[in-house]
DNA sequence: TGTTATTGTGTTTTT
DNA sequence: CACAATAACA
């Protein structure tokens, strides 16, 4: 990830960053709020040990996203600049070093080098088959509400027999535990792990590892890897802490047995509380590590003022955090915008229409981010900055890497590295149609059952299944397909390799030969699959096709064409996270989208809906604006819009509103000292003392005449007096009038129809 | 056995 | 409203 624009950055450390870069010793917690100069603490603090002699390869840095982790690498490169071998450091997610340990030591625990990793996709299909295999209702246990349990079990480091400490009520405990038990044996037997397994086998290989030896077993004595993997590391940094669960805290731990650990980390930035994070690692972690030494970084060099007052009215209103206030010295900047439109298209118009001024005007695409609760918001947005021009780059998104035909053909590539992982090979059988029916395919599976291996395994031996002659032909000529697919991995490179299957396996004549509109879009995208494989291979020579599948499977994907500097991005609040832009839409702001309707009556997740809030407004350099609709749909039918909590809760003297008043002066201001609230009780800050009234933000709404958003601000012209900005209107219809400033004239009041929008 | 129509069904967020 | 799972068809 590139850095947006320009960054009012000082070139020197800030005393506070100096002594989280400095510290030696023990163990480090630094507490850095949004847009602190947390990722160049970490940057520096790696390269200072770097300088200090610590040899590259025992300095281990963890980050929560794969983008992370890419800027990451990229500014510890920038400092470094060639004086050290800086590739040799570890830098990845939790889940990419997992994997990468795994693919090395996990053999003891029945993984091969070639291991599947299963997405959530994949697990979901495993379940279906475990429940139907256990025969339970359907409607009482579906895959995703079991795999719930499993991960929080997972979480939490707790296996089948161990799921009392999740307070599952018994009708429950019992199915999920034997569903739980059965899902891994699948999983096993498969030679596959989902995302969870990657933390929890590696958890078990490290716990193993640090046992005495006598305990361990044979393989693990003497010149055990692994155990010398707990000796490898002098410096562990994590970033994000106040988004690991408990069993990636012992994870950390167990790396950091012989190292010293540096985590950072932001209360009011945890938003994973519903993936098993669970903020007490950050609270108890001096309680963990003795001697823990704390530094807080609370001057913001991102954003400016008024946009700092908004994120902290949001922000205080939660009780449970330990009370950071962010300041700056950068000046109010722009008031932050709160517009209201009549329904979603025209909240998209909007956007779009003011973005492509900017452009126009000079800016550039990159600097603009449009953020959304949920993805299904993202739709409307996109087409309407297509509309308009514009590029677009969207970020997760309704995946990619999950429509069918991207399954399918990376189900074959699965298969050619790992044929025993049923999952894949049964879902690519029959794809295209080759007549390989379900009941074949049941009396397959049934014989791999009875005879407890995997379906592939079975597959010559087709007639034993009791099937006939011409099932037993297809089945072969199948096999022979997947054999003669299977010489050629290591034979051609990556994007060859990919190109053949989508050729050789007939998926790609079967799409054409259906012709229908569908189709092709399903040629596009494998089209555009192809792309990214190339672009991958160019940008790492030389990969493999298991590297790729753990690109495609770990880092998901972005949508969008072109270069990135030519693009706006558009995702969701969560995955914004870590990231900043000049120019920050903010759009869905109303009650039940933004915070989202499942948390209305959760006060706990309501405050995690803040910290989502808070993390948006902070990802804003210079300007944010925040919409909201009046109607918006929701499963199809209308539903009227009201103001979110979170629009009601900013100040309203940060706000830009129609009358323009006088703007006040007060920045955020530098917070009295506050002795450390480190391992005290929590510091509760004092209440707000302003906030809006709903009806205040009468003033904000814009209107839609003739199709045309109006909002102020927006950019009008009149034949005589030429383009003027629009502070205010009234009456409607015919009768609508504008309040325009000009550049020439000054304010002027003029009838809407003598004038067009811009 | 494979394709098409219909009826349910359900939606946060991600590695 | 979309999409998936099911039912009826060819």
């Amino acid at each position: 990830m590139p850095c947006y624009g320009w960054a009012p950055v000082p070139v020197v450390l800030n005393p506070e960053q100096s002594a989280a870069v400095a510290h030696r010793g023990s163990a480090l917690l630094v507490l850095a709020g949004a847009g602190t100069g947390k990722t160049r603490v970490i940057t520096h603090r790696v390269a200072a040990l770097l300088d200090e002699g610590i040899p590259p390869w025992r300095i281990l840095a963890v980050t929560f996203t794969n983008k992370a982790a890419e800027e990451m690498r990229a500014r510890i490169d920038r400092l470094c600049e060639g004086r050290h071998a800086t590739k040799e450091i570890w830098v990845g997610t939790f889940h990419s070093i997992c994997a990468r340990l795994l693919r090395r030591f996990g053999q003891p625990l029945g993984l091969s080098p070639h291991f599947t990793i299963y997405d959530t996709a994949d697990s979901t299909a495993v379940m279906t088959k475990v429940l139907e295999a256990l025969d339970v209702s359907d409607k009482l246990f579906t895959p995703r509400g079991v795999l719930g349990w499993i991960d929080r079990a997972k979480n939490r480091g707790l296996g089948p027999g161990e799921l009392d400490a999740l307070g599952v009520i018994e009708p429950v405990r019992s199915v999920v535990a034997k569903a739980f038990a059965a899902y891994q044996a699948r999983l096993l037997a498969a030679n596959g792990a989902d995302f969870g397994d990657l933390i929890v086998h590696t958890v078990a290989l490290l716990r193993a590892a640090a046992r005495p030896r006598e305990t361990a077993g044979q393989q693990l004595a003497g010149d055990d890897p692994v155990r010398a993997l707990l000796h490898r590391f002098q410096h562990v940094v994590v970033d994000e802490f106040q988004d690991t669960n408990p069993l990636q805290a012992e994870l950390v731990d167990r790396l950091a047995s012989h190292a010293e650990l540096c985590v950072v980390g932001d209360d009011d930035q945890a938003i994973y509380g519903w993936r098993g994070a669970d903020v007490d690692q950050i609270l108890r972690f001096a309680d963990r590590h003795r001697g823990t030494h704390v530094v807080r970084l609370e001057h913001n060099y991102r954003s400016t003022g008024l946009i700092l007052r908004c994120a902290d009215a949001v922000i205080r209103r939660n009780a449970g955090r330990l009370g950071k206030t962010l300041w700056t010295d950068a000046g109010d900047g722009d008031p932050v915008r709160v517009l209201e439109l009549p329904g979603e298209r025209e909240e998209a118009r909007l956007v779009a229409h003011e973005i492509r001024h900017a452009i126009d005007d000079g800016a550039s695409p990159d600097q603009f981010a449009i953020f959304y609760r949920t993805h299904a918001q993202s739709r409307v947005l996109e087409d309407a900055l297509r509309t308009a021009g514009l590029g677009v780059r969207i970020v997760g998104g309704v995946a990619f890497y999950e429509r069918a035909e991207i399954k399918d053909i990376l189900s074959y590539l699965v298969v050619l590295l790992n044929p025993d992982s049923d999952a894949h090979l049964g879902r690519i059988l029959n794809r295209p149609a080759r007549g390989i029916g379900n009941t074949t395919i049941d009396r397959l599976a049934a014989l791999a059952t009875a005879r407890g291996t995997s379906l592939w395994q079975v597959l010559p031996a087709a007639r034993e299944a009791g099937l006939g002659a011409a099932a037993c032909k297809k089945i072969a000529g199948f096999v022979a397909l997947i054999e003669q697919l299977r010489e050629r991995v290591a034979a051609l490179p990556l994007d060859a390799l990919v190109a053949e299957v989508v050729e050789r396996t007939g998926y790609r004549e079967s799409l054409v030969l259906d012709g229908d509109e569908e189709s092709m879009g399903r040629l596009e995208n494998l089209q555009e699959l192809l792309g990214n494989t190339e672009e991958f291979l160019s940008e790492h020579p030389g990969a493999t096709l298991s590297d790729w599948l753990e690109q495609t499977s770990l880092v998901g994907g972005e949508r969008g064409e072109g270069p990135r500097a030519q693009a706006v991005t558009m995702m969701t609040v969560h995955s914004a996270k870590g990231l900043e832009f000049d120019e920050v839409y903010l759009t869905g702001m109303e009650e039940r989208v933004f915070p989202h309707a499942r948390v209305l009556e959760d006060p706990v997740q309501m405050e995690e809906e803040r910290r989502l809030a808070y993390v948006a407004i902070t990802r804003a350099r210079r300007k944010l604006t925040l919409t909201m609709v009046a109607r918006r749909r929701i499963y199809g039918q209308l539903q009227p819009g009201t103001p979110s909590r979170f629009v009601l809760d900013l100040p309203r003297e940060a706000l830009a509103t129609a009358a323009a008043r006088p703007r006040p002066q007060p920045v955020v201001e530098r917070p009295a000292p506050r002795t450390p609230a480190w391992n005290e009780d929590v510091v509760y800050d004092a209440a707000p003392e302003i906030a809006l009234e709903p009806d205040e933000l009468e003033g904000f709404h814009a209107e839609v005449d003739g199709g045309v958003a109006l909002f102020v601000g927006m950019h009008v012209r009149h034949k005589d007096f030429g383009i003027g900005e629009l502070v205010g209107w009234s009456g409607a219809g015919r009768q609508l009038k504008f309040n325009l400033r000009f550049a020439r004239v000054g304010l002027k009041t003029i009838l809407a129809r003598f004038c067009e929008p811009v």
